[in-house]
DNA sequence: GGGCGAGTTGACATCGGTGTCACAACCTGG
DNA sequence: CCAGGTTGTGACACCGATGTCAACTCGCCC
């Protein structure tokens, strides 16, 4: 391990001078400087972070809570995107996956303390509602994909009910006059936000809302885990004299078995059928024939508007702190939407 | 922040005794013990890391470098195995996501050395070979989902060739004996070694290997990216007059377009065509109609298995330090295969 | 020539822990 | 009752960086 004082010695100056050098003080002679900085190359010398750390008291690393990221893979998405603002806040990341257990989280709040993180970042597999209790943690807190339901700490979460609009809209401008939709599970935030989105392109588009077109593709079993049944979800809507010409789904998971059900039918996307996706899993959107049309889950954003927002609640940055950020849900078009 | 100090002082008793208490030294008398084990509780003392590194001159983390984790996304499970064990392990993970940009991995190469992490895994998304250079980096180095090719580093990835092996041996244990390949792009490293697990399984079986049935299901363009063209190789294999009753995939995207090419010429599976699928990406998997039986690629073991190795390397656990640990892929049994 | 300010550098204390070693208190057996 | 050992505790130095403040060297002006 290469030191302060190795360096020092070797330069023939005061550890504190080659401190300074390495922080850009610019109270140092041009050639001082120069002579240093070469030595610190030749060296390999880097400043123990330790050290600093205890001399500033407090660090550059942010911490990074989740629960399981597995589930829905591209979540892990809001991680590369907090890793991407810290790359450029040139801070580091300290992740903490707590597989959902309140014993694990609980100890790794106190980890994040131990570390002195200049912050931390709380994600979520699904957009829901989250209670943290009280973390005994001092530094700011931003919850990413969850929200906090006593509003305790600003949180950045995906525009579902925009996104539900861009889904309808997008197939109304096509010319589509009876959509069917194939939802997610009904206790999800994210299926009334959308639901409520998907009305308001309704009602704009000059379309009546029927209740008999919008049919669940997940059950929830009892217990507790979901079933997927979009493909007999899909052939009801199918089968029906009043056939829809499009379906939204709430899921790419849906849109795959509603391609199944129209393929069982003699049906074909796009011809007979549009069909709208959402997510944007590109192993399905791009692995469909033909290409899924889909409105994305922002992930990668929120990650990035998560770190930042972290940064100006820290007093790092400027900016407002807003309680809530609603990031968008873009249109991703692909083929599978046609206009009629 | 709660010292140490702090603590010795409202217990009355001097700093290092209350290290002793925080460390589990045994030489220290049962009833002081208790008395400043309740302080440490009642004043929510946590042990500052930075001191503690500076002091040990080394830390309790350990850095993951990866590129980019999102096109595969199931590889981030490399990451939860990771932290699974470095759990147990009670060490912590600090997480660099370079993008596969070699100014990037430089800079974190030095990010961990100025952590003094305890040692450093190296993942990659696909199963391939990389050069590490050479990160000025003391630590231990363990590669996960990739290898060196110049054998610098200890190394753990998935056994691709007993992966095709198990895919093949399934089907023929099922009494299948036309069996089409619908295989990756021929350059990968996986394609290579399944392709001899294949030829192993159907010498055993008495199978004779027909080159004409194995097509690829992706083609590299000349901008380097891939297009899955799996549905019409599919569709070339299914159109044979001695047509395949199964066909393995080099991964579920590959059996997502092999349905839809049996289901467009009225077959259905598995009555008609059994599928076997590769990688076991469940939002793949168990959304097909049928679920589809697929090989899994352990992911989350290999994370695992990397920091346990990263252990012994580091001389902090027992055990043998291979230079290269296979990790069997499972075969994963759903509704796709069925018997002839 | 003396004084003053700007520019440059270094001595030293300090951050919060832990290793080392000394020492006090207590026990044991002869 | 004392030598010799065990047990429990604390004083002190130190890990590698940086903040503080003093000191020293110039150049410049009165």
């Amino acid at each position: 391990m290469v030191t302060l004082k190795d360096v020092a010695r070797e330069a023939g100056v005061s550890p504190k001078t080659v401190s300074r050098v390495v922080n850009d003080d610019p109270a140092v002679n041009a050639k001082t400087r120069e002579a240093v900085a070469e030595i610190i190359q030749r060296m390999h010398y880097v400043p123990d972070h330790a050290a600093r750390m205890m001399r500033m008291s407090h660090s550059s690393v942010v911490g990074v809570m989740t629960d399981a990221v597995a589930t829905t893979p591209y979540s892990v998405d809001i991680i590369r995107g907090a890793q991407s603002g810290l790359w450029e806040q040139t801070r580091t990341m300290l992740i903490a996956n707590t597989d959902g257990d309140p014993k694990q989280e609980h100890e790794y709040w106190q980890v994040f303390r131990a570390h002195k993180v200049a912050g931390a970042v709380y994600a979520t597999t699904y957009h829901r509602p989250v209670d943290l209790g009280a973390p005994d943690f001092e530094r700011g807190i931003v919850l990413a994909n969850c929200y906090s339901a006593r509003r305790s700490h600003s949180s950045v979460v995906p525009d579902d009910e925009g996104g539900g609009y861009t889904q309808a809209r997008h197939l109304i401008e096509l010319g589509h006059r009876r959509i069917g939709i194939v939802s997610l599970s009904p206790v999800l935030r994210a299926t009334v936000l959308r639901g409520a989105g998907y009305r308001t392109a309704f009602a704009e588009g000059g379309l009546f809302y029927d209740p008999s077109l919008e049919v669940p593709g997940f059950v929830t079993r009892p217990d507790g885990g979901e079933d997927l049944v979009a493909y007999d979800a899909a052939l009801g809507l199918l089968q029906r004299s009043d056939r829809p010409t499009a379906i939204i789904c709430g899921n790419d998971q849906i849109a795959v078995q509603v391609y199944a059900a129209a393929a069982a039918l003699g049906l074909s996307v796009p011809e007979d059928l549009s069909v709208m996706g959402f997510d944007d899993m590109t192993i399905i959107t791009r692995t469909l024939k033909p290409m899924l049309t889909s409105v994305a889950l922002p992930y990668f954003e929120i990650g990035r508007t998560a770190v930042d927002l972290l940064a100006r609640i820290n007093g790092e940055s400027e900016g407002p702190i807003p309680p809530q950020v609603l990031v968008p849900c873009p249109l991703v078009e692909r083929h599978s939407c046609r206009p009629i």
